[in-house]
DNA sequence: CTGCCTAAGTTGACGCCGTCAACCTAGAGA
DNA sequence: TCTCTAGGTTGACGGCGTCAACTTAGGCAG
């Protein structure tokens, strides 16, 4: 059967959901999908391997989300708040598939490497339309979407590792550092 | 003896920087430090246990270190940028150590909390006053240091991923990232 | 139609891992 | 002197990733 494959990529991926990267184990996987312990070293090399398909599945599926979110909004400016807090939202909803993603990989698979640099590429898209609409400082466009995207990225890590709150009322959520951040580029942009 | 615990402790923080997290096993741990496979028993509950007593004892030392650092700063705009650099630094220098105490926790360590809430404190402290010197807007030093430490968390995490440069000329590094921030931040200041 | 090759699946084994249980032992303190 | 305990040991258990060998169904060349 073809569809053995992507169900056990799915399998994988509710398991990691579930419990994190140690909770996906091959055996489990392979049972599960009803299987034998053995038979997802049929479909992928290694534990790794299995992960970095689940990884670039992900991404790919997330840039897809957001290529189409974003043609529903009017300003450019709206598009871009919208695709951040889809950002961290994301993040939040599935802190074990955004770890995974950024995590260490000791191999390095052609797909991941290529769907990364494709939600990069929109993104920066969206940020150059926004600087001409005026609402961002003007400069390399790519070099503030990393800006921009570095901040949603930390914003959402560290929530989820419950670094941001210090304590008392003057704790931000990750959506309100982001618009913090859009708010002070606007004025900056404005000079 | 009374060192055995440092000695663990030393040990598998090695093991951590050689080969991440999955490389510190009790066994090895207990292999290098000269002991038997199941002496780590006597000190830590659990690997778990141990890993956090490793990633307490990493922050209080980069908190020491910067507070230290801190104080041959004249101005408080100069701390500031310092101090988010060494951030950068740390996070790209040894990474697992990062991701680790960034990690998913399942129990949660007393010290380590203490740490982390040590290490925002000293943080607010520059922001408040660098924002006195006019160099970073008014409003809530808290958020603003939130906003400050994310984008130096999101911006070491990318680089270390591969995540930031999109090819060609116009990547930049974490810490030009966190220049940039500082400086649209100084501009948005200046109303 | 026949024979063969290959993709996909199976069982079984190996060594390593975290953890538990039971045992040992030196030394502090009543 | 006796006893308790902190710290260390050995041995075991089940689960893990992975490798090797075997089986089997289906496509395809002759």
């Amino acid at each position: 059967m073809q569809g053995t494959r992507e169900r056990l990529i799915e399998v994988a991926a509710q398991l990691l959901d579930e419990g994190g990267v140690e909770a996906v184990t091959l055996r489990e996987v392979g049972r599960l999908a009803g299987v034998s312990h053995n038979a997802p070293y049929k479909h992928f090399a290694s534990k790794e391997t299995l992960l970095a398909a689940i990884a670039a599945s992900e991404l790919e599926q997330r840039n897809a989300a957001l290529t189409s979110a974003m043609k529903r909004k009017r300003s450019p400016e709206a598009a871009l708040r919208a695709a951040m807090h889809h950002y961290v939202a994301w993040a939040l909803q599935y802190p074990a598939r955004f770890k995974l993603i950024f995590g260490r990989w000791t191999i390095d698979s052609e797909e991941l490497h290529v769907a990364a640099h494709r939600a990069q590429t929109t993104l920066i898209t969206i940020v150059a339309a926004t600087q001409e609409a005026g609402a961002l400082p003007a400069g390399d466009p790519v070099r503030l979407a990393s800006l921009i995207r570095a901040l949603a990225h930390g914003a959402a890590d560290l929530a989820f590792a419950g670094h941001l709150a210090a304590g008392g009322k003057g704790n931000a959520s990750a959506d309100d550092l982001v618009d913090d951040l859009l708010g002070y580029l606007r004025k900056a942009a404005h000079r």
